[in-house]
DNA sequence: AAAATTGTGGGTAAAAGTGGCAAAAAGTGT
DNA sequence: ACACTTTTTGCCACTTTTACCCACAATTTT
C-alpha cells in the first residue's frame, strides 16, 4: 500500500501535503479519514488509515488489565491519538499536542509502511537512519538475537 | 468508540463540558448515562457508559470471595462509583468526594480508552506521560518482561 | 512556452468551549 | 409548617479555536 519517502514542508499552521500519488487511493479505501498518533518506540508520528487503526486497537483493548505494559501502551498510543480528514487541498492538520512529541518543525519526512505511514522530523529521520546503520548490519551477523520470524522470513 | 485526549476546563462548580464528537455517540449508546469512579491503578478517575460499565461489575461479582484483591477492588472501584447524567450543555458534574483521588483542580486532560474514558488532572497527566516516556522504551527493549499477549501484537 | 497540476498561504465563517447569571430545588432552623 | 439560606441545575452570551474555501505561486508536462 505505501512505501518509499517523502520530504514535505509544514506550513505555519501545522498542514503537511499527502503526496499525490496516495490521494485516490487513501479516498478509496478509507473516504480519506486518518487517525494520527505517537510512534511507540521511536519519536516519530504514525498515520493510518481509520479502518487499519481500527483493528488495531480492537487488538489492544483486548489485552487483559493488569497487563501493565499493555494498558500504557493503550493510555498513551491510543489516548494521544486523533482522527484526522484530508481536507479540500490534500492536506492533514498535525496535531498541536503531537508535533512536539515527534520534534516536527518545517521540514517532515514521510514515511510509507506498508499498512501505514510514518511523519519523521527531517532532523530525526536522518539521525536515526545513519544510526541504524551500523547496528543493523552487526545485528544481522548475531543470528542469537534474531526471532524466529525474523529468521525464517524469506526473499 | 474513544480516543484521543482533550484539555477541559472544570468550572467552578466542578462540571465539565464532554467533547461535542462524543456527544451524539453517548447519547445513542448509553442514552448518555455514565458511571464515574477511582481508576485501579493510576491517580485518575474512569467514566464509562452504563452498559460497559455493568459488564465490569458483573465480572468483578464473579470473582471468588477469597480473592483478597478482588475484594478490594470491588470494595474501592465499585464502591466508590456513581451514576451520572449528561445535562443539557453536555456537561458532567465531577462528584466532590472523587476529585481528591484525582487531584482535580481547574485543568483537567479527558483520554480516551476505546471503550472508556480517563479523567486526568493536567499536572497528573504530563507527569505520567513523561514519567513513562523513559520507562516505556526500555521495557519494550526487553522482550523478557512482556506478556506474551503483548510480544505477539503486530502493528 | 503555455497549460495544467500540485503546493502554499491566508482570510473568513461557523462551531465548540467557557464562564457567568438566574431560577429552581433542596436543606435547615425557628 | 413556613421562610430563609445554600447548593444545584439549566440557560445564554461571549470568546477562541478550527475548518473550509479561495487565490496565488511554483513546478512539471505536453
Amino acid at each position: 500500500m505505501f512505501r518509499g519517502s517523502d520530504p514535505i514542508n509544514m506550513d505555519a499552521k501545522g498542514r503537511m501535503a499527502i503526496p499525490t500519488r496516495y490521494r485516490a487511493l487513501l479516498d478509496e479505501v478509507c473516504a480519506s479519514e486518518l487517525v494520527i498518533t505517537i510512534d511507540m518506540k521511536s519519536p516519530c508520528l504514525t498515520l493510518s488509515p481509520l479502518p487499519e487503526w481500527k483493528k488495531f486497537e480492537q487488538k489492544v483493548a483486548a489485552l487483559p488489565a493488569m497487563d501493565d505494559l499493555g494498558e500504557m501502551l493503550s493510555r498513551f498510543v491510543v489516548g494521544q491519538a486523533k482522527d484526522l480528514q484530508v481536507d479540500g487541498s490534500g492536506r492533514i492538520l498535525i496535531p498541536t499536542e503531537l508535533r512536539g512529541y515527534a520534534a516536527l518543525d518545517k521540514k517532515l519526512v514521510l514515511v510509507g509502511r506498508t499498512q501505514r505511514l510514518e511523519i519523521w522530523s527531517e532532523a530525526n529521520w536522518n539521525a536515526e537512519r545513519e544510526k541504524s546503520q551500523d547496528n543493523y548490519r552487526a545485528i544481522l551477523l548475531d543470528k542469537e538475537s534474531m526471532s524466529d520470524a525474523l529468521k525464517n522470513l524469506s526473499w
